[in-house]
DNA sequence: ATCCTGACCCAAG
DNA sequence: GCTTGGGCCAGGA
C-alpha cells in the first residue's frame, strides 16, 4: 500500500466526510490492539475518540475485509457477536493467538486490552 | 422527513 | 444464567 506523506495524509482527511474520519480512527486504534489481546466495540469507539459510537465499529468491520485484526474486537464482557459459522471462526482465531476463554467469554481479566490515554490526534 | 436496521450496551426482572 | 425494553447513532430505502 502506498504510504504518501503526513501532509498528503492530513489534506485527504480534511477533504474526506466524517463517517471516513470516524472509520479510520477506529481502524487506528484497531490495529493498536496487539496479539493476544481484545477489546470491546465500546472501547474501541472510545480510544478512538467517538464514545457512543460502538456500533459504528462494528458496521464498519462488517464492511472492511481482511486488512483489520478483526477477532480482537469483541462485545462487552468478552462475548463474541457474530453469528454461526463466522463466530466460531473468530473464537478459533483467537485461541490460536492464545486467548483464554471462560464458558462462551473471553477471559478479559487476562486479555483485555488497555489504550494507552494519550493516542488522540 | 420517516421508518427500519444493526458483529452494541446496560439495567431490570 | 436467561429475556426485555430502552437508549444510542448513522445509513439506506
Amino acid at each position: 500500500m502506498k504510504r504518501g506523506t503526513r501532509r498528503e495524509v492530513e489534506r485527504r482527511l480534511l477533504r474526506a466526510p466524517k463517517s471516513e474520519q470516524r472509520d479510520a480512527a477506529f481502524r487506528k486504534a484497531i490495529r493498536q490492539i496487539p496479539r493476544g489481546k481484545v477489546a470491546t466495540y465500546g472501547q474501541v469507539a472510545a480510544a478512538a475518540g467517538y464514545p457512543l459510537y460502538h456500533r459504528h465499529v462494528a458496521a464498519m468491520l462488517r464492511r472492511s475485509g481482511g486488512t483489520l485484526p478483526w477477532q480482537r474486537v469483541v462485545g462487552s464482557g468478552g462475548q463474541i457477536k457474530l453469528k454461526y459459522e463466522a463466530g466460531l471462526e473468530q473464537r478459533t482465531r483467537l485461541e490460536l493467538e492464545g486467548v483464554r476463554f471462560i464458558g462462551k467469554r473471553v477471559d478479559m481479566a487476562e486479555h483485555q486490552h488497555r489504550f494507552r490515554v494519550w493516542e488522540f490526534d
